[in-house]
DNA sequence: TTGGTTGCAAATATTTTGCAACCGG
DNA sequence: CCGGTTGCAAAATATTTGCAACCAA
């Protein structure tokens, strides 16, 4: 299957990765990412955790949040800004954006085509050093939509 | 004073959505609000509160929370999107950008020039119907920057 | 062997809720 | 007076931390 080979060239990079910043690569590190990254849904960490539990069923919570802290230092996963109080976690590393159900919750991964990429406004940069940028997009999914036409 | 003015114009306008909206223009709500608008520091709830507090020593936190909720549904603020626990909010209804200090967790206004309107990807409202979107932008602040350059 | 990592338990932080008293319209 | 709102206390939710045992390198 072409997205297990894509999570396995994920993992080899983690493994680079852990190596290069002297942190050691375990199980509960890689099943913790391999749940992130094969999931399109943006997991929080309660949903990576009840994942992995069911693989490595002593596998504790606490662990998954240091675990997905560290991720996100290494810079292996992001965490999607969302209102809500939940942290919602992507291991797509692409530039792209999110639709942020209002209704559902739901995360949805936005690509643009070339040439759509958004400029930063002249007066940013005059804040400071811009490290990353990323665009919200709210609103109320097709899925949730189609549910209210329905009744 | 100018600020003065401004935020007594958003009270009446505060007032008038209460009225339309059933609910009560209470002491709280009139406090409340006015900490959040004449504040350019995007406060959390806590900081409102303790500002509030100040003039009203019998407020109680949870009746922020429930106030800075209401006055979101009444769009009289807003809710910023940051990846800290603590929700911020803004009383500044135009449209703008919010410059995210990853160091201090300061949040800067970033207003833009007229045809720098940023356009959502086309690909963007085939999700659903689009209610508002948002931009982001991570860095650290040129008062931090300047904190490390001294030293 | 050794220091980064884990699991457990307990603590923290932020926000929410039930309820009776209160007060704005 | 009526029903929305408040303050109080307690609870719920999400996440973090101290620590001893563990295990990857």
């Amino acid at each position: 299957m072409n997205t297990e080979i894509l999570i396995d060239e994920k993992i080899e990079k983690l493994k680079e990765a852990c190596r290069l910043h002297g942190m050691r690569v375990t199980p509960q590190r890689i099943e913790i990412f391999k749940e992130v990254a094969k999931s399109c849904a943006h997991p929080d960490a309660e949903t990576v955790y009840e994942a992995v539990k069911s693989k490595m069923p002593n596998v504790s919570v606490d662990t998954v949040y240091r675990t997905l802290a560290s991720l996100e230092e290494l810079n292996m996963i992001i965490r999607v800004d969302n209102l809500l109080p939940k942290a919602r976690f992507d291991a797509d590393l692409r530039p792209h954006y999110h639709f942020l159900c209002t209704k559902c919750n739901e995360v949805y991964d936005i690509f643009f085509e070339e040439g759509e990429e958004l400029t930063l406004p002249k007066s940013a940069e005059a804040f400071g050093q811009i490290k990353d940028y990323n665009l919200q997009i709210r609103g109320i999914c097709k899925k949730c939509l189609n549910k209210h036409d329905g009744k």
